[in-house]
DNA sequence: GTATATTGGTTGCAATCGTAACTATTGATT
DNA sequence: AATCAATAGTTACGATTGCAACCAATATAC
């Protein structure tokens, strides 16, 4: 059980954790300014556009690794702008099957041209290279997260 | 200014975020349950820990990306346990610097110890090579970040 | 030298968050 | 079918957060 000295500058967590936040709050910074849209809702949003259908609150959060609470809350502030609405299941009715409205879609694909351009930002800032490892790397850690049950 | 269809799944503040938030929530669970340390004090401790010098409290933010806000209240709550002790600046006295005490040094010790075992359980489950491709992707991510001003 | 700006750090307060407890509904057990 | 367990989602509440306003000390401008 030898162990080397420590050097945080290269501890995983730290690291993830920096490029994550950094990354992150750039793109916070312009969907807050131009939609008045919280990190929650930007992401129920996306699962939900994304996905292409109907989902449920809880599938909503274990793909976007959300606590409940907060995508309740997030749900709700969305259904308050009709971007999206809530229909109950006929057969068990502790599900409701959350969709995007005509405007809520037309929010999704606005915001998704900001996110397309961001990421060819980021391309373009780091470079095919990196970006490729980066992207390496990161499905390494998906491949490894399926195999443990995460919560956020 | 032609985009292709939006992919959640390969966006990369969304990756980046969950794998981040994946790795840092399994270690954040071993340092709470053994030391009662929030994620701010683990931060501060490492920052200081690591450097092996004593630092200001704006050092310590601007090196591992938190508010001023959470450093203050993360430095005051390890001074309490006495992990650590504020000298003043004799010639500006603006400054704290902010050293470990013997204990902190122990208690550093000790959760780097931690850490180094749990990086080495990461490199276990990712295996060399996407270890390597991740890291070479945060080494560009680190890059670009020096190229502008955060916060967090 | 005095006024003003800047910087390091703390604190009040409103907003956000997560745990735990709750309601409502369905499934399982007997 | 009546009780108990499990699941979807909401909410009350305490804890954490970050913005803005603040104090104190130093640097700059005049």
């Amino acid at each position: 059980m030898a162990r080397d000295e420590f050097e945080l500058e290269s501890f995983l967590p730290y690291r993830l954790n920096r490029a994550a936040e950094f990354v992150a709050l750039r793109f916070a910074a312009q969907y807050r300014a131009r939609y008045q849209l919280t990190r929650p809702e930007w992401r129920t949003l996306a699962a939900l556009g994304s996905s292409g259908r109907s989902m449920t609150a809880t599938e909503i959060g274990a793909h976007s690794t959300m606590h409940k609470t907060k995508v309740s809350r997030a749900v709700f502030s969305l259904e308050q702008r009709r971007w999206l609405k809530r229909e109950e299941d006929g057969r068990d009715r502790r599900f409701e099957h959350l969709a995007l409205t005509p405007a809520g879609e037309q929010a999704y694909k606005e915001l998704t041209e900001l996110a397309s351009r961001y990421q060819a930002e980021l391309l373009s800032m780091l470079g095919t290279e990196d970006m490729k490892a980066l992207s390496t790397g990161l499905r390494g850690v998906e491949r490894v997260m399926t195999k443990a049950a995460v919560r956020g």
